[in-house]
DNA sequence: GTCGAGCGGATTGTCGACAATCCGCGTTGA
DNA sequence: TCAACGCGGATTGTCGACAATCCGCTCGAC
């Protein structure tokens, strides 16, 4: 599988101020590769580095990444399908700000798929599959220690993603990861700012059930979990701007 | 719901000399806006009328639609996302062929997500909803006894998606939508010609234990349901030809 | 002072042209 | 005879240029 070869033609950045510096961190031939783009694109978004709303210009984008135009909007466009970035026509790509409504059919959706994903993976994990939920386990715990919180959140995700993954479902997998990227959103957008991801240790707790092979257990305890993520958000009715003045006048 | 409006427009589109010269200004007269082309591709290969597996060659899609090569580029790059499509780099995009193993995973994820979606839908629904589900019950009894087996298979889809559209969650409901449509390729690859898409009505039992509003009693249906479509399917090894005379001499 | 029309800059949408790549097929040499 | 090579047509990938659209702003009328 390797990725597209480019040449390393000019990419055409005529007006380049800082390039006459040396480069040691941006390299004007980077391959800027759908794949990698849409991979910086997606982290930016999902490591808040972009705020939900935002727009998404294609050019900018052009000019931080170093690739064309039409790239760009490919790669913009999968954003969208995956829910990551809404794209208004003749307006343009925002970064998604889930609606509270969605961020409850989010969590629904996810109450429906979890618990029984984790309740069989309870039943057929096997010693390699433990072994990568321990050192997962590990690292989160050493995330929490050093109050890394940034890292806890993406670690956070990813043990669900893990345990799609040791499940063995690809289509589940790949269908759990677009959920798992808006629940990252929603979370930045909605989470009390104190409170860090929940302080309880839940991921621990259904480790501990499956080790057990306890599944319905493990099953319980996810379901619980997921709940529990859920009211720590602040999905009360936020009341934005414009309607409130509108229903203020009603 | 989506109905397919193919457009009524021909597309015998051939050399139109003074016409290019005459109008400087050609407009894109017919309608092919980027939804149309894609409701129609998408439309062709659920509906069996394009054969799994085969290429869809961009060009050629461009004279039939009557569309530019961007535009057929989008619409193939979304129906690839959505899994209906494979898109195989300067190979060019072959509609979908789901293996037996993505077809095992694709019914796996669906019995976790239905059973419990047509279980709240019986107990929340209301008059308007039922009414909805007994009107499309007819529907399939009509196709039913007419034996009209392309209007069944497509009927017996719609069934599922309307129940989402019943629960109101939307993603759950996008989600629903991609599963169903992969499915209905699966269908037509994989099942016994003769037998058509399972002789049972199945979705009258269904229907009927949502109106008692028997919950537990309809996810129980539903699970028994998906059971059987699958188990309808011939998904026994089927040799494919390349790797028959390849193994053949190992 | 307020409202609407109209203008200009900024941004997105679309297309045609060209480059890169792949596949089938004929040729060649052992 | 057969395998390796390479050529030509067909197909996809990429880019730059231009058209269409939108938004904020100014200007003028009432």
């Amino acid at each position: 599988m390797v990725a597209v070869r480019h040449g390393a033609r000019s990419m055409n950045r005529r007006a380049e101020p800082e390039a006459l510096r040396r480069a040691p961190r941006r390299r004007p031939a980077r391959d800027a590769s759908l794949e990698t783009i849409y991979d910086r694109i997606f982290s930016a978004i999902v490591e808040h580095r972009i705020a939900p709303g935002a727009q998404l210009v294609e050019e900018k984008l052009c000019a931080a990444l170093g690739a064309s135009r039409a790239r760009i909007r490919q790669a913009l466009a999968r954003l969208a399908h995956e829910g990551v970035v809404t794209l208004q026509p003749n307006r343009g790509a925002f970064v998604a700000e889930p609606t509270i409504e969605q961020t409850r059919d989010l969590f629904e959706l996810r109450r429906m798929i979890e618990p029984p994903l984790v309740q069989q993976v309870a039943k057929s994990i096997d010693r390699a599959g433990l072994m990568r939920l321990r050192a997962h386990g590990n690292a989160e715990a050493a995330a929490r220690r050093a109050d890394d919180r940034r890292a806890l959140v993406r670690l956070s995700g990813e043990f669900h993603l893990l345990l799609a993954e040791l499940h063995g479902n690809a289509l589940l997998l790949k269908t759990l990861r677009e959920l798992e990227s808006i629940t990252s959103i929603a979370i930045h957008l909605y989470d009390a700012p104190a409170m860090p991801a929940c302080r309880g240790d839940d991921h621990a707790a259904i480790l501990a059930a499956i080790e057990a092979r306890d599944a319905a257990k493990a099953a319980r305890l996810m379901l619980h979990h997921l709940n529990e993520v859920e009211s720590c958000l602040r999905l009360e009715m936020r009341q934005t701007a414009p309607l409130d003045l509108h229903e203020a006048f009603a």
